[in-house]
DNA sequence: CATTATTTTTGACAAAGTCCAAATCTAGGC
DNA sequence: GCCTAGATTTGGACTTTGTCAAAAATAATG
């Protein structure tokens, strides 16, 4: 993120200490927790409440600042990275998250046909598997 | 679900009245969360703890006889299709949930690719949008 | 600087699920 | 058919993730 304070001002959002923490920390801990975000927010900031950090993500999700992807079995996470139709890549040993570049062509799964008309707005697809550190682990 | 008894059977799980009661309640509601489930299954059973729903769902899924689904902002969701590779169609105001098979050629989006070392096994979508019903509602 | 609407905070609350120990039941051998 | 061992079910407390509401604090504007 080049400039959050710019950024919060694009999108008529008062700036306040709170979001911009929050806005940092998001951007350094790409794919974390609500929680990860809050000990994020509170090293740069000293103090933040449990429910300004929900507030100012779901503000920041609303806007489209941020995605929210919620993968079963684990808390919401929240990225920076945007706009770039990618995907994700989840262990469903220790939830380890990546990114993955749709790699297969140009995003097919994302076209968005009308369905029982339904009127699509996105696609979402997460990749479930093993990652290396967990195939190693014979069983836990 | 042709032969619930003998399904629970093939995969060296004890008949009882409880994984029968929520196998069918399963099969009869499509998409139903564990509390819907817990209904129909007191509906088959007369008396079924909230903790025995839990558990037989959980057995169930680990054994992949049923599947669970788990959209954002909703309990998890249990279906009786299994093996299709069909994916799902959820309206972002009411929750609605519907099946959708991978429309565009054979699941190219679900070809399992080696990536970041992971062992991918399953890729699931989840397409967003809004109803027909929803979308007659103006605002709410 | 003063005003006003927006944010932040605090604390209670809600939903979905899990943990644990005791009671009960299923499957299989006799 | 009855009994035993191991698995399942139950009830209750608990955890996690997140929301609601009202009061206090703060940002942006003139």
């Amino acid at each position: 993120m080049r400039d959050p304070e710019a950024t919060l001002r694009q999108h008529d959002l008062p700036v306040t200490a709170q979001r911009l923490a929050v806005l940092r920390a998001v951007s350094e801990h790409p794919h974390a927790t609500a929680d990860e975000i809050t000990v994020g927010a509170r090293a740069l900031l000293g103090t933040i409440s449990r429910q300004s950090v929900y507030n100012v993500l779901n503000v920041l999700t609303d806007k489209g600042i941020i995605r929210r992807i919620q993968p079963a079995d684990s808390a919401a996470l929240y990225e920076d990275r945007i706009g770039d139709n990618h995907h994700h890549l989840v262990c469903r040993s220790c939830g380890k998250t990546e990114d993955v570049c749709c790699a297969v062509g140009d995003a097919p799964c994302l076209t968005a046909h009308s369905h029982h008309g339904f009127k699509i707005d996105e696609a979402e697809v997460i990749y479930w598997g093993t990652c290396p550190a967990c195939q190693q682990k014979p069983r836990e």
